[in-house]
DNA sequence: TTGTAATAAGACAGCGTTGTCAAAATAGTC
DNA sequence: GACTATTTTGACAACGCTGTCTTATTACAA
């Protein structure tokens, strides 16, 4: 059983081709300093007994990897597929494997839990999804560990990092506007989960955009919500039980606002007549509810692909943009009424 | 820059533990004959300076890999995202590596991709997801290729082929049975994309059930759709416009179940008053949109686990069952009303 | 005690590549 | 045409581990 029948070998093409080891080795790589003729002669061998290199062997001699790890820790199916497409598309061209990591943000492990990650797979660079792109423990390790990163949306404006921002603030801020210029005043604004800072640029803009158009917005109409749809439903009914109740909600996340126009309707509240309702993420199911709902999109697969191509130029020793900010942009469906003054 | 900080390697361990290579090979792979004194000594010295095994290193000297490829085409991101969460965590456990390969059903190169996937990161093993699972040319290069596979959910019903099925057929009977116990008699079905077989078993169960309880169903009330949200409002605009309208229309998926809730209100139909609706799949958006919708609950989870299992088990040489079959169960929210006889 | 079987530990040659350095072939100069 | 400079090729030792085979050690019986 010595060599039964496994695959095709870098001896094979080299015997074959008549020429050493090391030639083909440079034909493999595009390495200089061979001639067309011997590159000629050593690619049809390979094409001919369809020869792929052996990654390992490869990986062994090299004494580095070609494998990027993308960590996540459950965000919505929607989030992390998109991403992650991008991501895959990305390293694909680029010869890159992808290592898929859940974690557990909350699991006293985790740190310990990515650095084995890191370690025994020799991990060569590093992407990280919200909320882990804020927790400030797995940014040191990363930077002790000396490994190649980029943070996607990290929540903290003055992070020092390679990043995939969206504009979420200015997003939200044209949102905010877009429900003034609709004539609404009395506006209230459910936040994320507190530990997902990113979530929270988007209360930013809101504010922003009040203070420019000077509205005041009292504490009674600020929820703080959990990102989830029980959570939103829980602050839709704090809001609409107010002695004197918004004109419209803007939910920081698609979830949240549908818990919203739930609780709209236990009420008997139409929608968008009586309550104008916006959230933040476009997910598939804003198309699905009634009224369909006005939203914000992020380019997910845009934003994995960006900080794939970012990664893998720190990698191969490019100096690319080490930050990049992708426009989200305004889905204007018919969950806002214009309101008369 | 010979050995500038480098991991630590099995030499180093060899050397502080005053042992041989192959003696904490020993230790590291749990092989027998090594007495208690050695492990324990090995095993200091391992935890001390946090040796970790090179696994391309191992996996060079092994002549194997340990690596499973999940492959994909586009299902929904909360399909692929759980079976994904499934198999990850079963690899996990048991060491594996998972590449995760998005494949186009459609493109010509569907083929040589996937062969090509397989040869250059010498798969182990391979996990299939529908509509991948029933083309019956990549079956075809897996037997050639003699790899290791599992398919999820196929469709054709006599595969001798490793898979995880779910009783899909089964459970569409019992939600065709609830709609009949409803008072329902004159309910419709829409079928699923043609070339996704596994969606299709879904009607038989539907026509099981009309058939023990003697119903005939006119083909008017059959239709067919493509699985997505638009499909089902262009089937339901059809159903609602026949001179007799169904009471129920069961559809092969949520999606298409949210298209048809959407045409039913624009009809000004009231549902479940007016008209009951029932969808296929359990996706998160069912509990968000009004009415809740009834549905039926693949668990997507346990899917992904145990194909993982069914595989490894195939590469360690375990005889584990070949087929596994998993419970899909019905979600009963509020999308059904009773009916007078 | 001695002899033998069982157990524990080690030496060494791969696994399939790439990097380094040396040798061979070719091109260029006077 | 002899002599460099340059380009092209090759030999060989890593890379870090495991498999095979051998040797050293221990346990056990007579």
């Amino acid at each position: 059983m010595k060599k039964n029948k496994s695959v095709a070998t870098m001896q094979d093409v080299a015997k074959e081709a008549k020429v050493s080891l090391k030639t083909v080795s440079r034909v493999i790589n595009k390495e200089p300093n061979v001639s067309t003729k011997t590159i000629e002669k050593v690619q049809n061998v390979i094409d001919a007994i369809d020869y792929q290199p052996n990654s390992f062997a490869q990986t062994l001699a090299r004494g580095k990897t070609k494998i990027i790890g993308l960590l996540y820790d459950t965000p919505s199916p929607n989030y992390i597929s998109h991403i992650m497409e991008g991501v895959l598309t990305q390293c694909y061209k680029s010869d890159y494997e992808v290592i898929i990591h859940p974690c557990r943000f909350n699991e006293l492990t985790l740190l310990r839990d990515v650095e084995l990650l890191i370690k025994r797979t020799r991990l060569s660079g590093i992407i990280t999804t919200p909320p882990l792109s804020d927790i400030e423990d797995l940014i040191k390790l990363f930077k002790e560990l000396n490994i190649p990163r980029v943070l996607i949306s990290p929540g903290s404006e003055e992070v020092d990092e390679p990043s995939v921002k969206t504009n979420d603030r200015e997003a939200s801020r044209q949102m905010t506007n877009y429900l003034i210029s609709k004539g609404h005043r009395r506006i209230a604004f459910i936040k994320g989960h507190p530990s997902h800072l990113s979530v929270n640029d988007r209360a930013k803009g809101f504010f922003d955009s009040l203070n420019q158009a000077n509205i005041v917005c009292p504490n009674e109409l600020i929820e703080s919500g959990l990102n989830t749809y029980q959570s939103g439903m829980d602050c839709a009914k704090r809001l609409l039980s107010l002695k004197d109740i918004p004109t419209a909600i803007f939910a920081a996340n698609d979830e949240m606002a549908a818990g919203v126009i739930k609780v709209a309707y236990q009420n008997n509240l139409k929608i968008p007549e009586d309550l104008s309702v916006v959230g933040f993420d476009d997910t598939p199911m804003t198309k699905m509810i009634s009224p369909p709902l006005s939203t914000i999109k992020q380019p997910l697969g845009l934003m994995g692909e960006e900080s794939a191509k970012n990664l893998i130029n720190q990698l191969e020793g490019g100096s690319e943009e080490r930050y990049a900010t992708i426009n989200s942009t305004l889905i204007i469906r018919d969950s806002v009424s214009e309101i008369e003054a």
